[in-house]
DNA sequence: GCTACTCTATGGTCAGACCACATGATCCCT
DNA sequence: AGGGATCATGTGGTCTGACCATAGAGTAGC
């Protein structure tokens, strides 16, 4: 099967990108310039380019001036995160495959932060600072859960894997719109919101103890308690 | 920031596929009729196309008759898997991250089948099957790596859940060209060969035997050696 | 100096044309 | 009638060339 056009501008850029002639920060030659350059039509070249923006290699911005053109940047989370919705939208993938997915990872990252702030209680500033914030009341439901998500990232990043990270962000980006109007139809949010804070908290202590395990078991007991109070991937 | 043209029909086409009016096996009207309908280009329409192309949401086809034209698919795990491609070329996802990734969801999903396969062996059937198939002699490396690559997808495809397979899945597609290129240099794949089968044997007695805990510490020791092995991720 | 204008390079979009391909209908010869 | 060759049709694939929208950089005028 020949290639087609755009896919063969792909491949001529993934060279590019793996011998390091493009690096994250940098820019594309214009469309023009790389249509001309692989003799290819602005088309062929814009399509391609569709797919790497879709893919988080690059950025594309109008204009003129050192942030105009195509940007090489580095967003691994976000083609999977796009991938998530678009077949959550299309009914293919379960969202209770979402939930255990989740309970996976983030047990295991919480286990390996326990491990890894021992001694170094400093890396779990950012996730405390999460923590603090959630407790501020007068918060709308939008902004608790918004805080909510990405504590639990942040509990993800700290166990400092990037494809775990990318994989975590991804899997929040895909169910975000799900949590937030499952939410919106529960009856007592009060309560919940409660529970939410304070089963944060234990994760947190835990971490902060050191002990791996029952900050895994407590992570998954409050994911799966969530998604079974709200009936998220029921 | 207005939306871009593409974006708008990318908008139009998720809508249908949520409402349920676009199912898997369908096929999207062609590009002409989007274009008119829409009141765009028939560039844009392609624009929008390719990222469904990219995100595994549809397949086209040229030519006439039933097969023709862009069909609604479902395959989660490809983009996830070019997603990986393009990062790990853009030296952006260390491999080493992959191979703590594959250790999490490998070792988690090898534990989940050996207790989902007590009093049901027969679901092991397809993971038997590439097991003797990699039993065979005269295989030349890379027909190998693709039976021990199927084998590993398999077992992670047994645990049953969607979300961990395209993950799986897509760290394999990101992975395989690193893993073909490091073990053509191998100076010994006869004792490495012979040690590849002897693991993935010893893993799927323990899987056979219900014992959890044995077949998830076996599959991590038999990632982490082949890694450490090959010097792949350092 | 400062403001307002113009220039220029960039991506965004469009219209129209033609090609390549695969199927299915049609025609013609046997 | 049967079967092979031919053509018609509908699809994506590609190209050309044009124009618009935007944002920075330069420049003229005050």
């Amino acid at each position: 099967m020949a290639a087609k056009t755009y896919q063969v501008v792909l491949a001529k850029i993934e060279t590019d990108l793996a011998a390091g002639r493009l690096l994250v920060g940098g820019r594309l030659p214009a469309e023009r310039i790389l249509a001309q350059r692989y003799g290819v039509s602005r088309a062929s070249v814009r399509e391609a380019i569709r797919v790497l923006e879709a893919m988080g290699v690059i950025r594309t911005a109008v204009g003129s001036g050192p942030d105009a053109g195509a940007t090489v940047i580095a967003e691994p989370a976000a083609p999977m995160g796009a991938a998530m919705r678009w077949h959550l939208a299309s009914h293919h993938l379960p969202v209770a495959d979402l939930v255990g997915a989740r309970v996976l990872i983030e047990s295991w990252a919480a286990e390996q932060v326990s491990t890894a702030a021992v001694g170094r209680p400093e890396i779990l500033e950012p996730a405390r600072d999460l923590l603090l914030a959630m407790d501020s009341p007068d918060m709308t439901a939008a902004e608790f859960l918004a805080l909510d998500a990405r504590f639990h990232v942040t509990l993800a990043e700290l166990a400092g894997n990037v494809v775990i990270t990318a994989v975590m962000t991804a899997m929040r980006d895909g169910i975000q719109a799900y949590v937030t109007a499952a939410v919106a139809q529960y009856p007592d949010w009060e309560t919940m919101v409660a529970r939410l804070r304070s089963e944060h908290h234990a994760v947190f202590q835990a971490v902060v103890a050191g002990d791996g395990l029952l900050a895994g078991q407590t992570v998954s007991a409050h994911i799966n308690g969530f998604y079974a109070d709200t009936g998220i991937g029921q």
